[in-house]
RNA sequence: GGGAUAUUAGCUCAGUUGGUUUAGAGCGCUGCCUUGACAGGGCAGAGGUCACCGGUUCGAAUCCAGUAUAUCCCACCA
């Protein structure tokens, strides 16, 4: 049977795929052996794969298959999740093309909607997974909405909520007043605009001032402000608007120009309402004019301050930004009307000093651009700094480890400066909070309305409540306060909120997890919040190496975004090159923690790769097999043996410290340089010729072993392979993905050495045939003197065969009239009678000495240096002493072959 | 503005506690090679004063200080 002359992944990916799914081979159930574990990262459910997808999943998916051929028991565990902001902003445009508004709906509704949008879409990136060739067990798959998945948020809650660690408390939100909702920081776009910095005049009350500033009145300088005379104070603002909800003006107790003002109390121009002066170092100096309106309602500085100095809130904005009653003045008109209005206002009455352009940093909302206003609203939180103590151990001690390790620093100071997470959205798609109000606004948390009602009955007060009055929050929760808790509820749902609870079979034996993998930009709100939620719910991390993958950006550096257009579609690439193409072109330029530039040419490299291998297997198949036949090669299949073994120890080192690129690349370089251009080169057949029975089954077992080596890497390619006739017949489960990969042995480091050397012969006289323009159809012979103890002779075959030489013959003396060269100390003649160019020979040899003295003057300065000889470690300075010998050695037999050349 | 990390060949990266030829790899590049497994190939070759300036040391790509540039995180100042 023969095959295909290029490799086409079309013909056989989606048949392994399903093969694999057939016999089961990706799924796991406990058992004796050592489990491997992986969570993945669970997607937007409604989200399409894009190269961040691609490369971390390729990742995860090169260490389960792995671990599945190292004798472990893998099992990496699918999922998706609700991901509540992006996935109900999809639902809403959705809805809004067909005419719906999300404020015409009830909630019921509302979510049914979004049910079906979810079912309709819903996994595609789960299947296009697949296509990638992910090995997950997809028995497994979870979704952060599962009932049961949903439940152990709720429970979580209500522990947190009862052991004290979840509260109620005002915060400032991003208010989209357009969309009438509050967004998260993510989703706030910050722009930078030209706005103007309005300097008002705020009126000093004091009888003493009063009187002084009349003065300044009269003489008149209003250019030069001297707040000493002036019963005015100036403070500077973008927005004037707001001045009606001040509720101080502070200043910089330091401040000498203001010394006079502590105490006293100002009037807010327009509407006369008396307000007080502060003193706070907050407040920058050499900012504006020193003097900074309070307005806790509308800012978050000012909030803050506002609560330090026991300020009321003041707040003068609608939810759709027109202003409100407490304004007293301007009431109904938008905030940006308005800011121009009380600008005019204020410069008629006289309390306009100035107006300076200004460009400052603005927040948009992402969905509706409008410009976002900050607003207080009663929000759940999440006390952090409990938690943050042992999540922070973990790390500290090495529990768990973060590969690559420097962002322990970064990890190390978020934990210590943690601030309390909201955890409520005004968002519905997503876990209710579990909290029911009575009519006069009392609240208690509780899993049902039935359980609130006998929580409220606890007080007489309530005792003729019913459950019908009982208003649930409408908020839900934040989503990663869901995925939190991914590790454990993906296997036992039921622990969460239970910390004493034993657990089912399967979190006793899969938690904690080996290895996750995922991006440093949700290092503190995913990895750090599971690392706490393990703790609280199983007392451990909840898994041991954290390998931090790097964004993917285009080879101009920019991160890759579907607004720049410049991401490829990862299915086309899969169709162009193959998934082991694309895996492959993936992970050879992907360090961990590192950015990857990424370039479609390297998944041709990948592409470029596999059809080697693909030729390779092609050549091996075709060779007849002669039984009479004696094995010529023994030396050239002992040599393989070693340097595949020296190759396996490295991939073996490589895969232990993550070094994943390396790992690959060492893959890359014992398939294409060592087997095939090397070995295979070495032991082939001469055209039509047949091969003797041991070294064609040496041949087909190393490359059956080179195949275990491959597969985590490119498992489509390898598995089609692995089932040629050349290997036998195979059982049905007789898989590559289920094959042992081998342990590395031992070498035989002389065996490697003197091929080595036997390599660089060859590469000599092929130079020489390029330089000197001798057909490699052209025979020559060689002679060698040998001057390092290798016997040459025994490689003569390698070397005729390599190099086209018909005679290899020892000689002790120089030969005249030949082409020469150096391997090592070891000096070897061609004769090429009348074809030689003394003059060139000679510059050559001249070139060669030139570079040995500079570097002999190199190792002499050191061995002269005294210091050197005394402090350096002996077997380095041991160490230099060889190379001085060498060199000195090499030159000697360099200057006696010039002497001969006259 | 505060902090972290980086800067090595045209590109993407190694360089493992400072000494292993005068710094390596893959890709790209240059030259030669086409009926032989593979042109998605073979062989050979050229390419770097390790960002810059000081310092420590017998010895620095490697350690320290500073400068420049880049990226990321945090705070973004009325």
């Amino acid at each position: 049977m023969s095959i295909a002359k290029t490799y086409s992944p079309k013909d056989f990916e989606d048949k392994w795929y399903q093969y694999w799914m057939e016999n089961d081979f990706f799924k796991s159930t406990p058992d004796e052996r050592e489990p491997y574990t992986i969570v993945i990262p669970p997607p937007n459910v409604t989200g399409v794969l894009h190269m961040g997808h691609m490369l971390n999943n390729t990742i995860q998916d090169v260490l389960v298959r792995r671990a599945r051929m190292s004798g472990k028991n893998a099992c990496w565990v699918p999922g998706t999740d609700h991901a509540s902001i992006a996935t109900e902003a999809k639902v809403v445009a959705m809805l809004k093309e067909k005419g719906i508004d999300k404020k015409d709906l009830s909630r019921a509704e509302f979510l049914a909607y979004a049910y079906e949008w979810k079912d309709k879409y819903g996994g595609i990136i789960l299947d296009q997974l697949k296509k990638l060739g992910a090995s997950c067990d997809w028995s497994r798959t979870s979704f952060t909405m599962d009932p049961a998945l949903s439940e152990a948020v709720i429970d979580t809650f209500i522990h947190l909520h009862k052991k004290g660690l979840i509260y109620r408390g005002v915060r400032m939100v991003n208010w989209d007043p357009k969309g009438l909702t509050a967004v998260s920081d993510e989703e706030v776009i910050r722009k930078e605009v030209n706005q103007k910095l309005y300097y008002i005049r705020y009126e000093v009350r004091s009888e003493k001032l009063k009187v002084e500033s009349e003065k300044l009145d009269t003489e008149s300088q209003p250019s030069t402000f001297n707040p000493e005379l002036s019963t005015f104070l100036t403070i500077a603002t973008t927005r004037p608007e707001t001045i009606m909800a001040d509720a101080a003006i502070c200043v910089n107790p330091n401040d000498e120009r203001y010394t006079h003002l502590h105490g006293k109390k100002v009037f807010v121009p327009l509407i006369n309402r008396e307000i007080p002066v502060i003193l706070d170092e907050y407040v920058t100096m050499d900012f504006g004019t020193g003097c900074l309106k309070v307005t806790p309602a509308h800012d978050l500085n000012d909030y803050e301050l506002g609560q330090k100095h026991h300020l009321p809130v003041i707040d003068i904005l609608n939810d759709n930004g027109t202003l409100n009653e407490k304004a007293e003045i301007l009431v109904g008109e938008d905030r940006f009307i308005a800011r121009k209005k009380i600008a005019k206002l204020l410069d008629e009455a006289g309390y306009l000093e100035k107006v300076e352009d200004y460009k400052s940093q603005v927040g948009f909302s992402e969905r509706t651009d409008a410009a976002i206003e900050p607003k207080l609203s009663m929000q759940w939180f999440c006390d952090m700094a409990e938690m943050a103590g042992p999540a922070l151990d973990y790390v500290n001690n090495g529990d768990v480890k973060l590969i690559p390790d420097k962002f322990i620093n970064t990890y190390r100071h978020w934990m210590e400066n943690v601030k309390d997470w909201c955890i409520s959205r005004q968002l519905w798609w997503g876990q209710q909070i579990p909290a029911w109000y009575a009519p006069n606004g009392e609240v208690v948390v509780a899993k049902t309305a039935e359980e609130a009602l006998t929580k409220f009955k606890l007080n007489t007060q309530y005792s003729l409540l019913t459950t019908d009055e009982l208003k649930q929050d409408e908020d839900v929760v934040d989503t990663w306060f869901s995925s939190w808790l991914w590790p454990i509820s993906v296997f036992d749902p039921t622990v969460c909120g239970n910390p004493d609870a034993e657990g089912n079979a399967d979190i006793n034996y899969y938690y904690p997890t080996n290895d996750l993998v995922t991006a440093p930009e949700i290092l503190f709100f995913w990895v750090a919040r599971m690392i706490m939620a393990g703790h609280e719910f199983r007392g451990e991390a909840p898994f041991k190496n954290v390998y931090l993958t790097g964004i993917v950006r285009d080879k101009l550096g920019r991160k890759m975004s579907k607004s720049l257009g410049n991401s490829p579609d990862p299915l086309d690439l899969i169709e162009k090159y193959g998934a082991d193409g694309v895996r492959v072109g993936m992970l050879l330029c992907s360090p961990a923690g590192n950015d990857i530039m990424f370039d479609e040419s390297s998944c041709e490299q990948g592409r470029n790769f596999a059809n080697k291998i693909w030729n390779a297997f092609r050549l091996i198949k075709g060779w007849e097999i002669d039984e009479s036949l004696p094995n010529p090669n023994e030396t050239t299949i002992n040599w393989f043996e070693s340097r595949f073994n020296e190759a396996l120890a490295e991939i073996e080192s490589n895969f232990k410290s993550y070094r994943l690129s390396e790992a690959l690349m060492a893959s890359y370089k014992l398939v294409w340089d060592d087997y095939c251009a090397w070995y295979l080169e070495m032991v082939k057949p001469a055209y039509q010729q047949p091969i003797d029975k041991a070294t064609y089954e040496a041949s087909i077992q190393y490359f059956e072993r080179i195949l275990k080596v491959l597969h985590p890497f490119m498992p489509f390619l390898t598995e089609e392979l692995w089932h040629d006739e050349v290997f036998g017949k195979r059982e049905e489960k007789d898989c590559c993905i289920v094959a042992q990969v081998p342990s590395s042995t031992p070498t035989n480091e002389k065996l490697l050495k003197e091929i080595d050397a036997v390599k660089q012969v060859v590469s000599e006289i092929r130079n020489i045939r390029n330089s000197k323009q001798i057909s490699p159809k052209e025979a020559l012979t060689l002679a060698v003197k040998v001057n390092s103890g290798i016997d040459y002779q025994t490689y003569s075959n390698i070397i005729s065969k390599l190099a086209n030489i018909t005679e290899l013959s020892n000689t002790d003396e120089k030969i005249a009239g030949a082409a020469t060269f150096m391997a090592g100390r070891d000096e070897f003649f061609i004769p090429l009678a009348g074809s030689i160019d003394v003059e060139a020979e000679k510059e050559s040899i001249k070139k060669d000495i030139e570079y040995l003295n500079g570097f002999l003057r190199g190792v002499n300065a050191k061995l002269a240096n005294e210091r050197f000889v005394q402090n350096a470690k002996p077997e380095i300075v041991a160490n230099e002493q060889n190379k001085k010998a060498d060199a000195e050695a090499k030159i000697q037999i360099l200057e006696e072959s010039l002497t001969a050349l006259g």
